[in-house]
DNA sequence: CAACTATATGCGTATATGGTTGTATAGGTC
DNA sequence: GACCTATACAACCATATACGCATATAGTTG
């Protein structure tokens, strides 16, 4: 019996990989970045991004489907909002590490090539 | 930290997405966690994973543009290593996160029956 | 140089994905 | 009921991605 976490069983594995290809979309991105300061509506969320409601919608619906934004229903119109806050876990340590990268990218550019760049 | 990190700008959205499609596939979560017990050659991975080398060196490759594995050449062959632990941290937070989710689900189909916004 | 090994690359194909447009459906209002 | 709004669905196109095969490159050894 597989105790251990880590050699991840296949299902698992496509489990995971598939919630990261949700994060792997910058309008996704977008999408869950705008409802961190709440659950929207459709409207709201196609106004505030400038985007067109069929793929905006598409979009959450995809999300949604993942587990990732819960839905609710308020008379005429539906609300997204944040299913799971760890995503926003997931992006910082995402963009640190991305940071880190550049920052060590543009290190060794600058003692590998030696330019003139003052900061 | 001068600015809010939240309101991503589109190039580190971008970016940021890049790097979660990078972890958004099976084949190359299988590599990566090959890779967590120490680096390896192509051949070997290739030969742990029971995979075809032309499909792993392609991924390695990828995941070696987006730095998130490291590139030594040793002789005739040429190793991966992890670049940055961060993997498994996001992997884990993925993991965690996925399992409560399965387990709520599971739950709510006991409990109640499937809502449905439509229809 | 030839032969061998290890890794990478190019190509064709099947499939997945994102975006746009049009339309259908649910709820609210008159 | 007729009509309006908000949202979802379907069909389509373009692009991206993954895979497998064949082949090319790089290094090593005789």
């Amino acid at each position: 019996m597989p105790r251990s976490t880590l050699p991840l069983s296949d299902k698992m594995l496509d489990l995971v990989a598939h919630r990261f290809r949700m994060l792997g979309d910058p309008t996704r991105l977008r999408l869950l970045q705008c409802l961190e300061s709440g659950g929207k509506s459709v409207n709201e969320i196609t106004a505030l991004l400038d985007g067109n409601q069929p793929n905006i919608s598409k979009h959450l619906q995809a999300l949604s489907d993942a587990g990732m934004v819960h839905r609710s229903r308020s008379g005429n119109r539906i609300y997204y909002s944040i299913a799971d806050p760890v995503v926003f876990k997931l992006c910082a340590l995402v963009c640190h590490s991305a940071g880190e990268r550049a920052r060590s990218e543009l290190q060794e550019l600058l003692t590998t090539k030696p330019k003139r760049l003052r900061r």
